[in-house]
This record gives structure tokens, C-alpha cells and sequence, in this order.
DNA sequence: CGAGGACCCTGCAAGC
DNA sequence: TGCTTGCAGGGTCCTC
């Protein structure tokens, strides 16, 4: 599942191989990947330059020398510096040099195009690698409900997932089902800082691949390697030796330790 | 307006 | 063995 570290891996991978690339022609092998017609995004696309391309909390965002072309991977999105088709193709861009390919299992991805960025990028909350602690606090401790579903909050915090919400919180000793208000601001602090190491780190492993998570080339990354919870209920905690529990909130599967995780 | 639940989608694992 | 059921979880939309 591409959270933030993924999503980063995967534009910093793709931004020297697309930035100045023409798209000569796109093919859409599934009405699900666009929210619209198939024919106006063909039109809107062919013979545009790919500028730039950034992240946004999950999306990953292409500047166009018109417009923007938008991805997101949901659950199972890839975009690949590859040729050829897969069984589970959803979009080939043909360019002055290479092909990228959109590839979606569960077909949770979507790709948007436009003269501007789409309305749904615009509305996601600050990047968690960019907040500074002292806003994080002031945003925390306007919201009543649960911290863990509060993280997932793309239009709070752009960017964490259920994996790394989970990672997160078991760094930060702080239980999923705490009340975001009732934090102290000892503990945003440190649930601040859990945020950008765990992150940071990620980034750094070039993501986690549970399920079949891999970057443009194709290449998985290794941070599931060192996931304390995610994943491993029944299994002790690294921190204490207290096993794992695993729990339902917001319709999440909850990994987290119920000892040195506390309201 | 914020919080919480239903729903979309498909491969896979578990259960009968 | 082979079928059915349920789970995984990104986001959106609806209700309270």
C-alpha cells in the first residue's frame, strides 16, 4: 500500500527519467483509472511536456507545459518505467523516449488531468515532513476523536497510511484509540518527531513492500523489515516483549503494543 | 462542521 | 478437493 515514503521513492525515481518527456499517446485499458472519458483525456494529454513532477501527500503530481496530469495509487497502484502490457494494465503513456505504465490490481487508483490540479489535491492538510511541531500542536488539539483515525485524515495530514500511522504511534508510546484533544503537549512532541524519523527512515529504505508494493523499476523496498507492529499480531514487542494486539478502528486493522502504548 | 460508517475492487487465505 | 466467505485498505460520500 503506497503511503508517503512509497509515493516519495517512487517521484524521485521517476523525476529525471520524465521531466522534458513528450507524451506522443496514451491508451486506457480500463474505464475505472479516470473519472471521466477515456477520449477527452487522450485529447487533453497527446503532444503535452512533462515538467515537473512533485509529491502531494500521497498523489503523485505531473506539471505539464499545460495543465497537470494527477496520479494516484490507491492500494495497488504502480507506475512503471517499463514497456509491454501486464494483466493488470490500466494506462500506457507512449513518449519521445520510453513508456510509463500505470499497472492496478484493485483498481483503488485513479489518474486526473487537467488545467489545474485537481480539487481533491488542493484540499489534503499540511506534509507531515514539513509541519512544524508547534502547528502540529495547535492542529492536533482542535479534534475530539481518536488519534489514529485523526493521522489517517488526508485533509489533517497528508500522507500516513495505516502501516505507517500504526509504526508511528507505537514509536511515540501513544495507544490508537487516545483522544487527540487529551494529548499533552510532551506527547504531540514526540509523536511529532515519531512522524519525521519514521518517515524520514522509510524514505530512506525506499519504502515497505507488504502485498506487492515496488518502485518504478520494479525494485522493492526494505523498510518492512523493521516495522515494530505493523503486521505482527501475537509476535512480542520489540520495546517491551508484551505481545502485539490487533484491534478495528475506522475500519483499520490496528496493530499496537498494549503496554507501552498508553491513553 | 466533525466523527464515524458504508462502499468501491480483486486476489488471497481461511473455513466448511 | 472445491466452493464460499471474509479480509486487506486507499479514498469518497453519506448520515447523525
Amino acid at each position: 500500500m503506497p503511503e508517503l515514503p512509497e509515493i516519495e521513492t517512487i517521484v524521485r525515481e521517476l523525476t529525471p527519467a520524465l521531466a522534458g518527456r513528450l507524451i506522443h499517446d496514451v491508451e486506457f485499458l480500463s474505464r475505472l483509472v479516470l473519472l471521466d472519458s477515456a477520449q477527452a483525456a487522450i485529447d487533453f494529454l497527446r503532444g503535452r511536456r512533462m515538467a515537473s513532477l512533485i509529491r502531494r501527500g500521497k498523489f503523485i503530481v505531473c506539471r505539464l507545459d499545460r495543465g497537470f496530469l494527477t496520479f494516484h495509487l490507491g492500494m495497488t497502484g504502480k507506475l512503471l518505467l517499463a514497456s509491454g502490457k501486464g494483466p493488470y494494465t490500466r494506462a500506457v503513456f507512449a513518449l519521445d523516449s520510453g513508456n510509463l505504465r500505470f499497472d492496478d490490481i484493485r483498481q483503488f487508483g485513479r489518474i486526473e488531468w487537467g488545467e489545474c490540479v485537481p480539487a481533491r489535491v488542493e484540499r489534503l492538510g499540511a506534509d507531515p515532513l514539513s509541519i512544524s511541531a508547534s502547528e502540529f500542536i495547535r492542529q492536533i488539539r482542535r479534534h475530539s476523536g481518536h488519534i489514529k483515525p485523526l493521522l489517517l485524515n488526508q485533509t489533517f495530514l497528508a500522507g500516513l497510511g495505516n502501516i505507517y500511522t500504526d509504526e508511528v504511534l507505537h514509536k511515540a508510546g501513544i495507544h490508537p484509540r487516545t483522544r487527540a484533544m487529551r494529548l499533552g503537549r510532551e506527547r504531540c512532541v514526540r509523536l511529532h518527531r515519531a512522524i519525521v524519523e519514521v518517515l524520514s527512515l522509510a524514505i530512506e529504505h525506499r519504502g515497505s513492500s507488504i502485498s506487492d508494493y515496488v518502485d518504478a523499476s520494479g525494485r522493492q523496498g526494505s523498510f518492512q523489515l523493521l516495522h515494530q507492529v505493523y503486521g505482527k499480531p501475537g509476535q512480542p514487542c520489540p520495546r517491551c516483549g508484551t505481545p502485539i494486539r490487533r484491534i478495528v478502528i475506522a475500519q483499520r486493522g490496528t496493530c499496537f503494543c498494549p503496554a507501552c502504548q498508553k491513553y
